[in-house]
DNA sequence: GTCTATAGGCAGATAGAC
DNA sequence: GTCTATCTGCCTATAGAC
């Protein structure tokens, strides 16, 4: 399903979207991406005014795209902690051919960001760290996931965590870097057991 | 001590080092930072040629000055959980005024930048994960550290989760939303107790 | 919708006077 | 060491023909 022709926009989209994730927002301009679509700038200028505009585009769909990952994985894997692991996955699919998560390589060029895309990374943090935190509770709840504390800030660890070992495996190359740091914040910080920050008695 | 008038090109890799941990090293010009100092361009390109031994020169400085603190920590702190928590305390020093650690920063503009400068940030991470284990494994030896597994994967989640940590935090310009993830991630992560990865046996 | 042509600005960098 | 002046190239963006 979905597999139309795609036109010039979303070729755009795709192409902006791969060079932001490898090069950063400051680390792209139209020539790219016209010169790799073979058409000319001023096609581009065209579907998307500026490149404030085309940002806000990418992070639209991104989010977007993100939003409905989720719901699949809320809706295939009923335990929190297969949820958590299947979040983990996002991540890791992400993290090819050089690529940050978008909204990771955004933060770092936040300083520079106009507004509409300053407002879009935040809400992604946010919308993701939501998630986590129910996934969490009910996990708590289920009996499948252990920890003491703020699912909260158990929430924003996982996100940081992430979007940290895509930032520092990438100069590697090494997929494996990232997902074993994946599965010792998943399974470390949300299972079976964790340590509280202070002084709390360890489960089971 | 160390409070001399500070020559033309420290004032200029002071000035450099904080436009790149802002703004990245897409993002700032030598126009940025002669206007800054109220002097020309071409004094920038007397004392560094390009802004590619600009970079280098700045990374030199960085590593040098995090290797000075790492010997500072270790012979001020004895016990290898205060080891860690003074090198978070290292991370969240630098987490002011909008800024990433320089070497975080430069991770996500890797893909653009030139090879001396790549391989000055991978070997800073290469030596801050040399560190974190061997406290990794002294804080094991001495009972104050608890975790199963290889102490360099958990000194490379620090890295990242701490690397992570300021990239997501810093857009919310919260110092204490760092600090929450840095605290789960020392204390959580490398004391009291630690989830092996699989059906391991809790500590204590 | 896509093109060519071009504007206007800023980037990194150099020459040569002082 | 620092300056002014200048170069070249790329950047974002626009005008107007097809």
């Amino acid at each position: 399903m979905s597999k139309e022709p795609a036109d010039t926009a979303t070729k755009i989209l795709d192409v902006a979207e791969r060079l932001v994730q490898a090069r950063g927002f400051n680390g792209f301009s139209y020539a790219d991406v016209a010169d790799e679509l073979g058409i000319s700038k001023a096609a581009l200028h065209y579907h998307f005014p500026g490149k404030a505009e085309l940002g806000e585009a990418l992070m639209e769909r991104y989010a977007a795209r993100f939003a409905r990952a989720l719901i699949d994985v809320d809706a295939r894997e009923p335990d929190a902690h297969a949820k958590l692991q299947a979040y983990a996955r996002l991540y890791a699919d992400v993290f090819q051919d050089e690529r940050m998560c978008l909204c990771g390589m955004l933060a770092a060029d936040y300083a520079t960001l106009p507004d509409p895309m300053r407002r879009s990374v935040v809400r992604f943090f946010d919308d993701n760290e939501v998630w986590l935190a129910e996934v969490l509770d009910e996990g708590r709840r289920a009996g499948t996931l252990r920890f003491t504390g703020s699912a909260r800030e158990i929430a924003r660890t996982i996100v940081s965590g992430l979007e940290g070992a895509m930032l520092v495996a990438r100069p590697y190359g090494d997929t494996a870097r990232f997902q074993t740091i994946a599965d010792l914040l998943i399974d470390g910080l949300a299972a079976e057991t964790t340590a509280p920050a202070r002084r709390g008695r360890s489960a089971r």
